[in-house]
DNA sequence: ATGGGCCATACTGTATTCAATCGAAACATA
DNA sequence: TATGTTTCGATTGAATACAGTATGGCCCAT
């Protein structure tokens, strides 16, 4: 859905954001962290003002909490807060997934065929999380949205750091249900059958959000500070 | 749920991205129109560096469009986005609304029954426009969100200006359904019933988007420039 | 007239510079 | 020792100044 590393847009501050959100969602830089402004001039290149404005672009989109006058932090979440993000995109995806799946081609669905045995050999938690994010995705990219496709995006990038620490953490136990649900998902398609598609996913989005929940070691156990 | 023109943060380009919304949500200015940073400095005060910053928040708020090396617009909607975004509402607020009804105390049912008999009376556009968000934010204000809260906000901002044309157009006829289904709504969550109450809220959104599709002249003609 | 190319102008993008603020460590005091 | 206070360094916030880019109008050729 977005293309990474692509120089799009002449600006710097647009290049450091790219930057910055790519190097969040690879775990570069971990949730808490803090963000040196003087940091990534320095490592994209530049003066503070473009920095200034990619911090103020990813604020909004919920990865970095910034402080007047203090600092920005790499955006954290406390269980109830992930929950919640996984509870709105359990409602949000099935009605993208609806609006995509009307034109589905037979090659996205072979690609998805295709993604969904690829993750039951990922080799480790990286390769596991890019595919099921691709594959997901893939689901979606047939339905050119202005609102849904990115917000769910944005729902996806700010519990990205707590889905690696969950994959990391249990390894490849209870996987087996993960990839039936996915390949559910892709007969479902198969069958034109957009009802089932949509059940299936939510489930899947669900009992995703159940397993999370019984780790609450993973996540930031502060309040937030309002 | 945002308190307006509090001149909360010390720093400048948030109390600009505040001002500037505000004055977006109130009809100020129009969808297109084009934004010069040089005249938000002169109208809030200070240099263009946190007009800017202001400017990269409130693009990712979706209020405003923004164009490397060439300007700044008010964001404006096509018809099938603004739909859109209605489908993507008639999804979340009901979730929204089954969150905040388990907190919901007899003041609050009060006041919701309150505005909803105000807006009856509403004398103008303006007045309606404002009892209406204020009814609706009143079910919502009850659960303390991270997500969710602040992602319905940004949905009835982006499409405020097409309320207030339809609105405007239509007078107040039709408005007796969108009354009653008000009243039907505190009724519901008076007796507890939040089945209901999302269905209720899932339909009057839903008929809301049906009659804004009977009136595509009120809507962006073009196709946006992806 | 009409279409294409050139230039002026207005605006945006960014670096440099200085001012304001926060937080932590050192110090004083009870 | 515990607590309040002061100072100082690091970092953020913002203004000015300059560089880069797009756009609209003008001129000229057809």
């Amino acid at each position: 859905m977005s293309s990474p590393d692509t120089l799009r847009d002449g600006n710097a501050s647009t290049r450091i954001a790219d930057g910055l959100r790519e190097a969040i969602l690879r775990g570069e830089y971990l949730p808490g962290d803090r963000i040196i402004q003087e940091d990534l001039s320095a490592r994209y290149g530049g003066s503070r003002i473009p920095v200034r404005e990619a911090l103020r672009q990813l604020e909004s989109d919920g990865l970095v909490r910034l402080v007047a006058n203090t600092g920005a932090w790499v955006a954290s979440l406390s269980m109830a807060e992930c929950s919640e993000v996984y509870q709105t995109r359990e409602r949000l995806e099935p009605l993208l997934l609806r609006f995509s799946a009307e034109h589905l081609t037979t090659e996205t669905l072979a690609t998805l065929d295709r993604l969904a045995h690829q993750m039951e050999d990922a080799p480790g938690v990286e390769e596991f999380l890019e595919l099921d994010r691709r594959f997901h995705f893939a689901t979606y990219d047939s339905f050119h949205t202005h609102t849904l496709g990115p917000l769910v995006t944005r729902l996806w990038n700010t519990t990205q750091p707590y889905r690696r620490a969950y994959t990391t953490l249990v390894g490849s136990r209870n996987r087996r249900i993960f990839h039936d649900e996915h390949h559910m998902l892709v007969t479902a398609l198969y069958d034109g059958d957009l009802e089932l598609a949509e059940q299936i996913l939510a489930l899947h989005i669900r009992r995703t959000r159940l397993h999370l929940e019984r780790h609450p070691e993973l996540f930031d156990p502060t309040t937030p500070p309002q």
